[in-house]
DNA sequence: TAATATAATTCTACATCATAGAATTATCAA
DNA sequence: TTGATAATTCTATGATGTAGAATTATATTA
């Protein structure tokens, strides 16, 4: 049965002039369009997921005035309009400097994964969704790669520790996304709070270090360390 | 409209003799049955979702031979359902041996979550979606601050690693489950292969090791990795 | 240039899904 | 005994992803 929401785009398009089927007629603007449209789209989609509250193909469909079957047409299915999604994060980050030492490339490049994680938190878990391996991927990888050579690893090494830290990396950016890694909230430490002393003596003593805990500085403090963790392997 | 699957049940409960609606009666068998359809309804639910193809309410009601609004009853809503499957899991964690040194007591935990993953790989990324925080949680937590304060981490360390280290352990966890760490496969290694060794040397260079890596190296070395990252706090 | 293929769009329709609300039956409490 | 409450099924609905057909414009080919 056709619903109020079903028709929702068809309102929309008679106010954009476009309701019609077929293939657009070219415009001037958009001479080179070919991928025109998919950028649209994603962009739109992105935005959307971002808003929370109903990241649909149909909502998408109707932001950008289109039919919801354009968004499939362009991307095979909703799964493949995600991934897509994924790698327009992925492409956003940008390679590091060749020249700085090795902690503080892989710092740097551990700070854009939170950065992005931070400006896209419903885009962002997508990338764990798919572990996006696409082109992007592998010049991240060879920077990784290159700075862990630098760091004295041996090749074993490197191999398993640059899996480890990208998965780490996006283990803790989602978790900061999802709250886990905010700082403890006001209900939690109520709720800590009349646990019994006894049986947790530890997180009780802990207590007042969760309240002065800042934002971020766990993500910090857990790069120093698998940082510290990479530098030992030399001896 | 009423569809095929819709019915299915009902074909099912007639066998099943259940089919007609209202508190069922006590049944000897189920004395304090009070929960007892809620495991059933849990067990269920993890098997189908370990069975992929279709996870939803109405196939694991299908399973039970039960009405679906059987399963929302219970979980008032999917979503529900999905946290506690995750509690589930998460209630798994057996405590570690309080007398091992602090470095074993970590591997140890690291190590359960790594089989849980495993074993449960289509239910242990529910962890991620909820980041749970039930009862278990807290004895898991009071384990991980014990062996950080036994590290000889100060406070305020011992609260930011801690999250952290909960959070790579899951990140690397998923990335095992999800592939990102099995050994490279050949379709990849052919893929890398053909890249231009002048565009990617290290990635070249590092693809004998890629070959020999065995399964579960990576998860090992990283935790050692972060360990031993730990063990520098005290310097 | 005409005919044909292809690309890009909308339209129509449908199976499936989660779940709200009502009806039903059994147990428990007063 | 009566009334509340718990646990179940039944009925129905709006929303969703998307298959398939129709439509229109562009590109290619004869």
């Amino acid at each position: 049965m056709r619903t109020e929401k079903d028709m929702d785009h068809k309102k929309n398009m008679t106010a954009n002039k476009k309701t019609r089927p077929g293939r657009p007629p070219k415009n001037k603007a958009s001479i080179k369009d070919s991928g025109f449209m998919k950028e649209r789209i994603l962009d739109v989609a992105i935005e959307t997921i971002e808003e929370n509250e109903g990241f649909t193909v149909r909502e998408v469909a109707r932001r950008l005035g289109c039919d919801p079957m354009t968004i499939i047409y362009h991307f095979k299915s909703k799964d493949g309009l995600e991934r897509a999604m994924a790698d327009v994060i992925n492409a956003k980050v940008i390679p590091v400097d060749p020249n700085a030492a090795w902690r503080d490339r892989l710092k740097d490049l551990a700070f854009q994964y939170r950065f992005l994680a931070l400006k896209y938190p419903n885009t962002f878990p997508l990338l764990m969704k798919f572990w996006v391996t696409g082109p992007a991927d592998y010049h991240h990888a060879e920077m990784v790669y290159q700075a862990l050579t630098d760091a004295g690893l041996k090749d074993a090494q490197v191999v398993d520790v640059c899996f480890g830290w990208y998965a780490s990396m996006l283990g803790m950016a989602m978790a900061e996304v999802k709250g886990l890694l905010k700082p403890v909230s006001e209900d939690v430490l109520d709720e800590i709070g009349q646990l019994s002393a006894n049986e947790f003596p530890v997180m009780s003593r802990l207590l007042p270090s969760f309240q002065k805990q800042k934002k971020g500085s766990s993500y910090k403090t857990m790069v120093e360390t698998m940082l510290n963790g990479i530098e030992r392997f030399r001896f």
